[in-house]
DNA sequence: AGCTAAATTAATCGAATGATGAACCACGCC
DNA sequence: GGCGTGGTTCATCATTCGATTAATTTAGCT
């Protein structure tokens, strides 16, 4: 399993494997599941043998887990970066934005709601690990901004523990459905005009318009 | 296959396996997709042997197919009833009592959405037949209802096609990931605290409150 | 340039999967 | 009450899966 604690610098082809490895096991994850997925495909994928895959990544489990890295380190990126730019905002209108830039992610990467959505269905090691590692942290971030909010003494929708997974369900099941969307509806999810019309939905729905703050 | 277009009467010890099977079938494709899922334990789960599935079934497509049968059947048994009980009862009205049935639903049989989710990924065959024979069906049915809401000059949510995929993410998601919330907020969807107040939650959202209708 | 470790692949293994067919059992029908 | 078909299981097959191993190629280092 490439356990080289040695002298030696890696490769340059080693890690563009290793990256395609894991860009093809989210696809494959996110659509099939852990038990659905299977390391061959994942390998053909990403255009090398699949006897390469316990060879970077030592196991299947192991080959899941960075691609549950690699998505939620996608997710920190695009929110911290926006996040960055927010300094001394008003928190109306940071939240605005800060969910704006959600529903683009999500129509971006539908993968890491599929992700998260194929391994919340039951109890596992897995699900243990993906929500002490990332869901909760990323949670913790959020919760200090929707609070900022319920401080305004705007109307609050509810609890931020539950408020989470309901904003989480709106925003990200259009497109982790998409095929379905589209073969019920014939809309296309990831059209401009439907993520701007779903980001203006979600807008209306999630975040209170203050009687003075509108526009 | 149980090719028997004959003339004897089923035993009713054949019935009872078939409807356990079915619902072992429900409870493994929801958790674990269809490729995830496998006959020998589906089989298990309903204590007969594996060949029993190729035998009522003859094939694993086709136990998918009737789990998903089993499924809306559910849920348009319980929606009809519903619907049954509210002849010339107001539009508004009528929606809150769908609704709020409706998140009952989710949570007592959060494999629907679960089930739907796990084939909603991708396109294939079983996604075509899923939404040709109970998706469209049903929205239809709740177009209606939703269609009055808005003759009513109350503050339309949106598009009806945009809004029906909205609402299931949002009732849905907290029991599709009813071991993540807890694991992740130590809250139970399940409990009767809860569903209440997802109720009011969904209501609040969803139903618009006209000036005079409160209470 | 040459040595050597790292990276990749081909070959293969054991376990699990879905399906088939034969043998056995049980129940509806007369 | 026993005949016969419907129902169930057991044994088995071909396939697929994830992982291990050995052999081969590639590239970092001096």
């Amino acid at each position: 399993m490439m356990n080289h604690a040695s002298t030696r610098r890696p490769q340059r082809r080693a890690l563009e494997t290793r990256a395609r490895l894991i860009e093809a096991a989210i696809g494959e994850f996110a659509e099939k599941g852990f038990e659905g997925a299977s390391t061959g495909e994942i390998a053909s994928r990403a255009g090398v043998a699949q006897s390469a895959v316990p060879y970077h990544f030592g196991t299947k489990d192991l080959l899941w887990k960075a691609a549950g890295e690699g998505l939620f380190g996608l997710l920190r990126e695009r929110l911290g970066a926006r996040l960055a730019g927010l300094d001394g905002v008003d928190v109306l209108t940071t939240a605005r934005l800060l969910l704006t830039e959600f529903v683009r992610f999500a129509a971006a990467h539908p993968e890491l709601h599929r992700f998260m959505l194929q391994e919340g269905t039951g109890p596992s090691e897995r699900l243990e690990w993906l929500v002490a590692k990332h869901v909760v942290p990323m949670a913790s971030v959020l919760e200090g901004v929707f609070q900022g909010i319920e401080s305004l003494g705007g109307p609050s929708p509810g609890p931020m523990t539950h408020v989470f997974y309901v904003l989480i369900g709106a925003v990200s099941t259009p497109y982790a459905l998409a095929p379905q969307v589209r073969l019920a509806t014939g809309e296309d999810p990831f059209s401009e005009d439907y993520i701007e019309a779903h980001t203006e939905m979600m807008l209306r729905l999630f975040i209170p318009s203050l009687p003075d703050s509108d526009g």
